[in-house]
DNA sequence: TATGCTTTTGATTTTCAATTTCAATTGTGT
DNA sequence: ACACAATTGAAATTGAAAATCAAAAGCATA
């Protein structure tokens, strides 16, 4: 799993002619190691426990690049940080967040992604991407009410 | 229709027990007069070529007065920019938001909310809040490729 | 292994929207 | 008119993200 993300990583480097340093293998290895939807400043504070060395604006770059390579997805919820998930291959989803505590549920709905083509279809428009976020509050933060 | 819109502030304003200020009637009449969609920064700039003295302050905390009084609806594309639009009591719709030339094209579609409410339930959520937003190109962006 | 060229890095600066601050101004009840 | 709280707006501040650029590192070649 891990191996096969870094492997996918070093052939988009490689096909880019991109040069393999220690940074990006650092922050790819915490990368893959953190839970989903990490945002970039508490990625870059637990590189820099042990890796004191690296600079935000590494940790900036690094993740772009492995969203252009598919092996991350930028999220943007409405707290104004930048997150990123871990991208599958033909996966996709949309989340729940819940405003108490900041959980984020996933899910998948066929029958609403396809309705969403067909509202496309009907506008003459051409999707690219589209996001689905359900805010409110999940099962716990309504029990602690 | 205007009127309504500035009695329905004016009421939200006395229970709220706000005064009634020439920037906050000048700010209303601005915004009820503009179309869809308008960025704080847009409708400042309106603003100000008849009204120099109102300031960016003023415009940004009266937008989210009216938000509060159920006037206005904020929205978060990926544009870094955050817009208003109308709101109408009951009313709610989705956007299709064409990366080409920043057309806003807003739909409803029944099933697709009920289906997210049925997914709420099924992992103990309560919605709040929800944004689906399908984001491509428009027929004309796709015609002049 | 050394050389030379190019990419990458990271401290720092810059950007930009949005919020905060606070002294001056304004609205409102008496 | 007065008193006092709410409001305003210029300016400063914030915070995320991007840009800058000299130094460091990677890599092809000798
Ligand atoms: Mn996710
Ligand atoms: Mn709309
Ligand atoms: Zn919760
Ligand atoms: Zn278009």
């Amino acid at each position: 799993m891990i191996l096969e993300k870094k492997k996918a990583f070093n052939e988009f480097a490689a096909a880019k002619g991109l040069r393999s340093t220690r940074q990006r293998d650092i922050i790819l290895d915490f990368f893959l190691s953190t839970h989903q939807h990490v945002s970039v400043e508490e990625l870059y504070l637990k590189i820099k426990a042990s890796h004191p060395g690296i600079g935000h604006a590494t940790v900036y770059r690094t993740l772009k690049l492995f969203t252009e390579a598919g092996l991350a997805r930028e999220i943007l919820l409405h707290d104004g940080q930048t997150r990123y998930e871990h991208a599958l291959a033909g996966e996709h989803h949309d989340h729940l967040v819940c405003t108490g505590c900041n959980a984020i549920i996933e899910f998948e709905d066929e029958t609403i992604e396809k309705l969403q083509k067909e509202i496309a279809t009907r506008h003459g428009f051409m999707i690219r991407s589209h996001k689905l976020e359900i805010y409110g509050l999940c099962a716990e933060c309504r029990a602690a009410q």
